[in-house]
DNA sequence: CCAGACGTTGTT
DNA sequence: GTCTGG
DNA sequence: CCAGACGTTGTT
DNA sequence: GTCTGG
């Protein structure tokens, strides 16, 4: 689940809504609405010492103690909110290097594999969606730059997601970003934010089959398809 | 003790 | 069928 | 997540 | 790096 997102989020956005750090550098963002993975994207982090910063990052976590080549890291695009204050890829990185993955919705799909059709969730008012994220730093051992990545938490579905999907990525509001985002706060504070999102803003509706490739871009699509209800139907 | 894994998703 | 790449 | 590849040799 | 399996 949430292996394609879309964010048309601004510098001077994400600096407001995320309280960037003053003198943090800008980063030029483009608005994306076929976000997948291995694409370098902003993730925003508090700094170690003090402070908060946006920065791009690779989506596809390659955790801190992968050896060998980017190449053979698994690619880690989600962690499930159920397990990850134990499992060996996110331990470290749900203890003390989390994000938030700034978003406008994503894409789900339904049907048989060899027909399988999307549908865009986002939110009813149009606005941004920040999903909850853990990122981390993996060094090569051929002395090439360090390379920062995140994946994406996902819990079980609400009302407007339980047709299309028995998962959806964890959002955050205002309120939760400052602990999340905090190293200090304590993992039961934490994992009770890793809940489904409440079921009163986000709308779903089916997309054109267009955003199945990875080479698809621009607004068009996410789209609402014609002749097409706004609510899911299907299952 | 060392060796080997370490993850999520969907679909059949 | 399954893995890799984006 | 889906799409697309899935391979080796030799020559430029 | 750290846990699990043998």
């Amino acid at each position: 689940m949430c292996g394609r997102y879309t964010t048309t989020m601004t510098w001077r956005e994400m600096h407001d809504l995320y309280r960037i750090t003053e003198g943090v550098p800008a980063l030029n963002l483009e608005p994306n609405y076929n976000v997948t993975p291995t694409s370098r994207m902003p993730i925003v982090r508090d700094r170690e010492a003090d402070g908060r910063e946006a920065v791009l990052a690779r989506w596809g976590l390659i955790p801190f103690w992968h050896k060998g080549d980017i190449k053979t890291a698994r690619m880690l695009n989600n962690a499930r909110a159920e397990t990850v204050s134990s499992l060996a890829s996110f331990r470290e990185p749900f203890r003390r290097r989390r994000c938030i993955v700034p978003a406008d919705g994503f894409y789900e799909w339904t049907g048989e594999k060899q027909a399988r059709l999307p549908w865009y969730i986002g939110m009813g008012d149009g606005g941004t969606l920040s999903m909850a994220g853990l990122w981390d730093r993996w060094e090569p051992k051929d002395g090439s730059p360090p390379v920062d990545s995140f994946a994406i938490l996902t819990t079980g579905p609400n009302k407007i997601m339980a047709p299309i999907h028995e998962r959806m990525p964890v959002f955050l509001d205002p309120p939760q970003f400052d602990a999340w985002l905090n190293a200090k706060t304590d993992a039961p504070d934490l994992l009770a934010m890793l809940r489904p999102y409440r079921d009163d803003a986000l709308i779903a509706y089916r997309v054109s089959t267009e955003v199945n490739s990875n080479r698809s871009a621009g607004a068009h699509l996410t789209q609402p398809l014609t002749d097409e209800p706004r609510q899911p139907t299907l299952l």
